[in-house]
DNA sequence: AGAGTTACTTACAAAAGTGTTAGTGACTCC
DNA sequence: GGAGTCACTAACACTTTTGTAAGTAACTCT
């Protein structure tokens, strides 16, 4: 691991970052447009079930706004909506790839005692 | 890419990292600590000069408890601590790299117009 | 003409995050 | 014996984030 001098005050790579995947859905999210290439606001109501429609709008707003995804709307009704991945965003794979990776690792060595997962003793 | 089913409901993988290095600071912390194997709290008030003591304060409580970092107090007066990372903190080096290959990337394509690197005119 | 469809927005309220200021403990140095 | 040191903590206020509930637009189908 290489040792560099580093000023997180300003220019730190690190947040740099965080200021476009910060926030606990935007990563999810992108996730899941890695997986599915395309979603529609509908799909990411089911893909998410927990969010709320309020936050599911504002941060696919603010992905748009940074220019992650791209949003392409069919002038039809009901109406239609589509979201993929801008090359931009497509660049994030590296970071949004690790975190899959590790927090695959952590649910396998923590994997939780579930009725599934527990013979009954 | 490969594709599989998740289920982001429960047990997403990014959700379960997102977990340990969400919030601002988190991550920067960790990275930190990477390039310098230890830091005393004062050290972190120079490295991230723009953190409240509320925030370092409780950002190192949260990833001690986490089991990310462990702290080692000497019995001395003045007091002082260390923070470095424990073996578990040491496996999110993948993502945080990540991150900071990332930051790296963008900030050389959007190098901002500041004083140093704008010729007046 | 009334119900259904999708992709949202708005207003309000509750919860979480964050900053500011001041203070503590215990010992050493002047 | 008063000041200085370090690593914090507590109380309070403020701001940001997030949820809830309700509503909108526009067109199709029955």
């Amino acid at each position: 691991m290489e040792r560099r001098a580093y000023d997180c005050a300003e220019g730190c790579p690190v947040e740099s970052t965080l200021q476009f995947v910060s926030g606990k859905w935007k990563s999810v999210i992108l996730y899941r447009l890695f997986q599915e290439q395309v979603g529609r606001y509908s799909d990411f109501e089911r893909w998410l079930p927990t969010i709320s429609a309020r936050m599911l709008a504002r941060q696919l707003r603010e992905l748009v706004a940074d220019g992650l995804l791209e949003k392409k709307i069919y002038a039809q009704v009901p109406p239609k909506t589509e979201y993929r991945l801008t090359p931009f965003g497509q660049s994030l794979w590296p970071v949004i790839s690790a975190m899959e990776q590790w927090g695959r690792g952590y649910n396998l060595a923590h994997a939780k005692a579930t009725s599934a997962d527990v013979p009954a003793k």
